[in-house]
DNA sequence: AAGCGGCGTAAAGCCTTTGTAAAGTCCTAA
DNA sequence: TTAGGACTTTACAAAGGCTTTACGCCGCTT
């Protein structure tokens, strides 16, 4: 969810619509006012604030939300309407995420709007990531992305990686097919495929000897232990 | 290294003798516009600014050494006169890493210049910094900025420099081409784009018989090992 | 015991990803 | 302004993984 505040109607509804038209939730509002009551209610993803607002001006909104605890850490996208001025802003560094300077084309506010996202999702999933799991005589190491099965290297290639990974991240979590398909592979999958099983078999071939951690579950599906 | 800047000269010489006499290397300046020559040639690793300056202040200095790109990430301690000031100034939050009120002791003063150097050394040993890396045949001086394979130095550009620096950093840790393109390119880079295998193939080529130690990590990105 | 559905396995074609050359663009220095 | 180098894009070739197809085996049900 991302929280707009921009006086100018016009211009508010084309950040929403290019946002939309992006897949993203929006909400729009007129004034930072009127924004902290949806705050107290839901706190968004991303801010994105306009710097020239009648009443209290977004820098100010800024300092604002970084403030507040419940928003600090929540990345902020300032706009603003003159190189300038924008030179200016960027030079007093109150901590935005982005600095992004009107007229601005739809194309490149969603790809920066997506960047800051992207960012943000990163350093706040890092202290998740870094999982180093072992099972048995295997080892995964998430940040090289590499996997020993008694202390040798063993090459895995992309999703027969991934689908280790899963498995081992719940050792003794069975998990079905479809589920699989959904993490792995993405979305729709007609269940029809023998995809999945195919990969295991590959996987316990190259897990070799510890190939049989990963076991069937009949008319279930897979799990290791 | 450590600069400082300090109209006094009593007081500096005190600061230069104290820091001197704690085995940090020290260049002491009577105003900014001195030091900014010096900071051309060298950047040092910390910043000691008095806030009572004549001419251009100490947070003035501050301001400017935060805007620039080689100075931004340099820790900076300032030193100030009376206690309410010190509230003042702290209030303001420009991005110090310490404040400390005069007068002082030498030794209070060493032990915290060594706090924010420590803060700051463990902050920045990830982000690499005055690296020499050496795998396989291959040696990276970041002083110099050159690079040799088996001896013999190889002429590279920015951006080959770059990428190899950073795959170099974290040897068999895999960088996709998203985090390459904004670490090294820039921000907000979300296009499809084949721009870094163009240049993973030129270091290759450049490497000579070493070009395999970059290693293509299908569907995820490039690893050095 | 036979039938049935679920699973294992192998091989081959497809399709996505990556390597590479070459043309094009941008930037900088003369 | 022009020339040169660095960087980027385009287009196609190559590679490799992924998926599908096909068939055999196994356990469960009837």
């Amino acid at each position: 969810m991302i929280y707009i505040v921009e006086d100018d109607a016009e211009v508010r509804e084309m950040e929403t619509y290019a946002l939309k038209s992006g897949s993203f939730d929006v909400m729009a509002f007129e004034c930072g006012k009127v924004m902290d009551e949806q705050v107290k209610v839901k706190v968004p993803d991303l801010f994105i604030l306009d710097i020239m607002l009648p009443g209290e001006d977004g820098l100010s909104i800024l300092k604002r939300l970084r403030g507040q605890e419940n928003t600090k850490n929540i990345p902020v996208i300032m706009l603003t309407a003159k190189g300038t001025e924008l030179d200016k802003v960027k030079g007093l560094d109150l901590g935005a995420d982005d600095y992004i300077a009107k007229p601005f084309g739809i194309l490149e506010f969603i790809s920066r709007v997506r960047a800051v996202l992207r960012r943000s999702e990163r350093s706040s999933s890092e202290s998740t990531e870094a999982l180093n799991l072992a099972l048995g005589g295997v080892t995964l190491d998430d940040q090289r992305r590499s996997v020993t099965v008694g202390g040798i290297a063993v090459e895995l290639t992309f999703k027969e990686y991934e689908l280790l990974k899963l498995l081992m991240s719940r050792p003794g979590t069975v998990f079905s097919r479809q589920q699989i398909l959904e993490k792995i592979w993405g979305v729709d999958f007609d269940m029809d495929t023998r995809t999945v099983d195919m990969h295991i078999k590959t996987l316990r071939q190259k897990l070799g000897v510890q190939g049989s951690i990963i076991q069937t579950v009949r008319n279930v599906g897979y799990k290791v232990q």
